[in-house]
DNA sequence: CATGGTTTTATGTTCATACATAATAACATG
DNA sequence: CATGTTATTATGTATGAACATAAAACCATG
C-alpha cells in the first residue's frame, strides 16, 4: 500500500501508464477499481477518475461500469493530426503563398459524388477547383463539392481572393467529418493543373464535413 | 440570464457549440467567464470548467490563465484517427491476412534514418521488412528500425510469425509519437515486394514513436 | 432450467469549497 | 520613464459527499 504524496491527477496518469509500460499490468488485464487505487495513492477518487478517464480517451484503458477498467487489449493508437489551412501549411515553411481560382460552377454532382455526401442526385451543388502555390510552384489542388443547403452563404462568395478551405474553416466551423488517404497517379486533369508529369505519384486527401 | 436546469457538463458544452456555430461567438471572441457561464446555466463553475476544457483539447477554444477563453481564432480541426495492427485492418474488411518476412538484420543504419532516431552513427538497429497480405495480394510493406537499446526484448523475437507492427503494439504501448503521410513512386525494391509496377503510385506513412 | 426481477458494484457526474498558478494590470520606486 | 514589485483575476485542480447509471451477479419463480 505505497502510500504517496502530492498528488494531481497527472502524476496519478503518470504512474498508471508506468505500470501499463513496465507490465506490472499487462494488457488486457484488469486494473484496480477507482476506490483502491485512490486509497493507495492517497488522493481522492475524483482524481483517479479524472486521470482514468483522460487514458481511456487516448484508448490506452477501457472502462465500463461495473466491469471495471482494464488496460486496452490492443492498444489502438490514437493519433491526433491537425488540419491546417493549407496557406498556413505553406507560410509556416517560410515559403510564399499564392491562391489561384480555377474553376466555380453550380451544377448537379456526379453521382460518386453526390451518393457520397448523401444529396439527392438531381441536387445542385457548388463545385470549386483551386490551386494553392508555394513560391509560385503548384502545392496542392483543391477540389471541392459544397452543399448549399447547408451552407447557404458559400453562393454569394466568389473565391477569386480566399480559398474555400479557408473561407470554410473560417466562416462553418466543423465538429466532425472523416478523413481519408491514399496515393493516386496523376490523372492528365491533374497534371495539368499541377504541372507535372501525368501519373506521378499524388497524396489524396479525401475529406468529407458537416 | 437564461437559467436553465438539468445541467451536465456535455449539455454545457452543446450549448457553447451552439453558439459558437450560430455565430453568437464569433472567430477569435473572447467568452464570459467560467463563473459567469455557470451563473447563467444555473450550475457549478467545476461542471462549465469540465465543458470548456474538453473543447479546448478539441482544438475549438484557446484557454489562459487569467486572460481567459475565446473561441479559436483558426479552428485547427484536429482529427484523431486510430492507427490499428495492419492485420486488423486486413480482416476487417473480410479478407484473408497473410504475413511473411522478407528480411531481419542487425546493422548499423544509414545515416538518415539514424539522424531521424536520434541515435549514434555507430549504433546498431534492428531492421525488419516484412509483407502485409490481403487474400494473398501484397497490401503493404512494413519497413522498420527498432532501436534495441529501447526494447531489448525485439532481438530475441524472429518475426517470422508476428510482425513487427503487431509484436510491438503488443509489448512496447507506446505514448507519444509522430506520423506523416506522403505520396512516392515505387522504387524498384518496393515494387519487388509488393508486386506492382515500378513507380506506381504508393502511400508511404512515416511513424516515429517512442 | 430458462426467465425475469432485484441487488450489488464500479464507473459517471454534480456540487460547494478551497487553494494553486499563470498572467495581466496596477502600482511604486529609482 | 523604464523597471521591478505587488495586487488582481481567470483558469487549473483537489476534495468529500452525494446521487445517477450501466451492467454484472444473484435469486426466485414458474
Amino acid at each position: 500500500m505505497n502510500v504517496q504524496t502530492a498528488q494531481t491527477w497527472q502524476s496519478v496518469q503518470k504512474e498508471v501508464l508506468r505500470r501499463i509500460h513496465a507490465r506490472e499490468w499487462k494488457l488486457g488485464d484488469l486494473i484496480p477499481n477507482e476506490a483502491e487505487l485512490a486509497k493507495e495513492f492517497g488522493c481522492a477518487r475524483t482524481t483517479v477518475n479524472r486521470a482514468l478517464q483522460s487514458l481511456a480517451e487516448r484508448g490506452l484503458l477501457e472502462r465500463r461500469r461495473k466491469a471495471g477498467t482494464r488496460v486496452a487489449a490492443q492498444p489502438v493508437a490514437k493519433a491526433t493530426l491537425n488540419i491546417a489551412v493549407i496557406r498556413h501549411e505553406v507560410e509556416d515553411r517560410g515559403a510564399r503563398y499564392g491562391y489561384q481560382l480555377a474553376l466555380r460552377e453550380v451544377r448537379i454532382a456526379p453521382t460518386h459524388i453526390s451518393a457520397t455526401l448523401g444529396v439527392g442526385v438531381k441536387d445542385r451543388l457548388l463545385h470549386v477547383m483551386a490551386l494553392h502555390l508555394s513560391n509560385d510552384a503548384p502545392y496542392a489542388l483543391e477540389d471541392r463539392w459544397i452543399n448549399a443547403v447547408h451552407v447557404p452563404d458559400a453562393l454569394k462568395q466568389d473565391f477569386r481572393s480566399i480559398s474555400a478551405n479557408e473561407w470554410l474553416l473560417q466562416n462553418v466551423p466543423y465538429t466532425s467529418g472523416e478523413i481519408s488517404f491514399s496515393a493516386k497517379p496523376a490523372s492528365a486533369e491533374n497534371a495539368n493543373y499541377l504541372n507535372c508529369p501525368e501519373s506521378s505519384a499524388l497524396l489524396a486527401v479525401d475529406r468529407l464535413t458537416w
